[in-house]
DNA sequence: AAAAAAT
């Protein structure tokens, strides 16, 4: 399906400039203002094949600049064909960009914000879970290329705030992702009201059955371009996992956290509820911790993003929503509270460190029960984790404060949910009561949709990779990270 | 056994 090489060993990117590739001085300006001059492989790819008007199918490993790879050549595009694209339409939206999460649709956003800021073409960013109104003031006033979560958009259309009858170029990003969550008949729905001739741009962590079937029907002829194995865990990264006992779980993230003075970490829990407790565990502890997932209110959730970029917290304790694609400065360590279910997303999380080629450390926690998770993920990264001792931990040692803690069993039901709910992110039990029962807590936008059940249990097992926008060169903000503390910790264990 | 996404 593709006439170009897959797994190219680009030119060293050292070699490569985006001087090279033709693109408006005005791009060029603001890769410079951002102090960019190389590209990364992805990108040195990417961007002559997209430049060329040729439908891609992408994939990437987190880290490697995916989202400059085809917001650069999409912005040179816009500008070469602005005159002969003119149209009479009121909302001329000629690039779409669709991502899964509505962070990364953040942030993709503010990617190519960037890139176009020396240009008069404005884009802008659509998404859920935020008052719809001010998105729609500015798209009636007109703008050229839209990043999206599927959802908020169809919404937009419905409401005419935008026609998406002059789209020239379409991006799916996580595309993977986007059919895991079930938005395949969203996607469909939008495609149908883009013009049949149009450039596509399908971005995706593997290449499935499921997404080979999704490209040979969206995308012609599509170039293949593909950078770093599939399953591969980044080389830099340490991995190590520590057994402890399930109740023993929290007190071991706390020592490593406390036991080096851990800062800028993500700390990766399976569940919503988990992810709090163990949040507001940490807090107890006296650490700065925030937790983000899917029950937190939009509000929330970018606070937290933002609080955790800007320094203000240490550590960020997520769910799987930040597994992908969050192009969170590259950190010198991840931790998972759980192994994930998934052992695919064991390689996104631990993907959120040892980025644009720094070194870092994915901690992960795990006990009896969770066995057969650690044999999966090894399967696939294709290699043994270190087992690793935790030096110094003697669990409990901190006061226990709950009765996870003690290992006794949970207090009674209501009790749970009262605590829960006092936790801002607690989602409604679930096995949920009647429908409109109003909210002790009021609206939450966030909330579960009750309209279908997602039989994900019962969908064939669908690997996914990362993605995510690093941009060319990582402009971290902060400054000193202790990368070779988390390796001092896991003391005199050898490499794998 | 989960999480995410329009309202």
């Amino acid at each position: 399906m593709s006439d170009i090489e897959s797994t190219v060993q680009p030119a060293a990117p050292a070699q490569v400039r985006f001087s090279d590739f033709g693109l408006s001085p005005d791009i060029l300006r603001a890769l410079t203002d951002q102090g960019y001059e190389h590209p990364t492989p992805i990108q040195a790819q990417a961007i002559p094949v997209v430049l060329q008007g040729r439908d891609v199918m992408g994939a990437a490993q987190t880290g490697t600049g995916k989202t400059a790879g085809f917001s650069l050549p999409i912005i040179q595009l816009l500008l070469a064909h602005a005159n002969a694209s003119m149209s009479p339409a009121r909302h001329p939206v000629r690039a779409l960009i669709l991502t899964p999460t509505r962070e990364l649709a953040v942030q993709v956003a503010e990617n190519v914000q960037a890139y176009s800021r020396h240009t008069p073409l404005r884009a802008t960013v659509v998404y859920g879970g935020v008052d719809i109104k001010p998105q729609a003031a500015i798209m009636r006033g007109g703008v050229e290329i839209v990043i999206a979560t599927p959802g908020r958009l169809l919404d937009h259309v419905e409401q005419k705030n935008i026609s998406l009858s002059q789209v020239q170029m379409l991006v799916m990003d996580e595309a993977d992702r986007m059919l895991d969550m079930g938005f395949l008949p969203d996607l469909q729905r939008i495609i149908n009201m883009l013009p049949k001739v149009r450039q596509n741009l399908m971005f995706s962590a593997t290449f499935s059955p499921e997404i080979k079937r999704l490209a040979s029907t969206f995308l012609t002829d599509p170039v293949t371009i593909e950078v770093a194995r599939s399953n591969a865990t980044a080389d830099k990264v340490t991995q190590v996992v520590y057994k402890v006992n399930e109740e023993h779980k929290r007190d071991a993230v706390a020592h490593i956290l406390r036991a080096r003075e851990l800062k800028q970490v993500i700390v990766f829990s399976n569940t919503k509820i988990g992810a709090s407790r163990l949040s507001r565990g940490l807090e107890q502890e006296g650490m700065k911790a925030s937790a983000i997932h899917g029950d937190k209110t939009q509000q929330e959730r970018m606070a937290a993003l933002e609080a955790f970029k800007r320094g203000e917290i240490d550590v960020l304790v997520a769910t799987d929503v930040a597994a992908r694609g969050l192009d969170i400065s590259d950190l010198p360590c991840v931790i998972n509270y759980d192994l994930p279910y998934n052992a695919e997303d064991y390689v996104h999380r631990i993907g959120r460190t040892g980025r644009a080629g720094a070194s870092g450390d994915a901690i992960s926690i795990y006990s009896e029960k969770d066995e057969r998770l650690l044999a999966d993920i090894e399967k696939l990264i294709k290699q043994t984790i270190k087992r690793g001792e935790l030096e110094g931990f003697r669990p409990g040692a901190s006061a226990p404060r709950s009765f996870e803690d003690r290992g006794e069993r949970r207090p009674p039901r209501r009790d749970a949910e009262r605590a829960e709910r006092a936790d801002r992110g607690a989602s409604a039990p679930a096995s949920n009561g009647p429908a409109g029962r109003p909210s002790e807590r009021g609206p939450r936008p966030g909330g579960p949709r009750r309209d279908k059940v997602d039989p994900w249990f019962l969908k064939p097992y669908e690997p996914v990779r990362s993605s995510s926008p690093a941009p060319v060169a990582t402009t971290s903000s902060s400054p000193s990270k202790p990368k070779g503390q988390v390796a001092a910790l896991l003391g005199g264990l050898r490499k794998e």
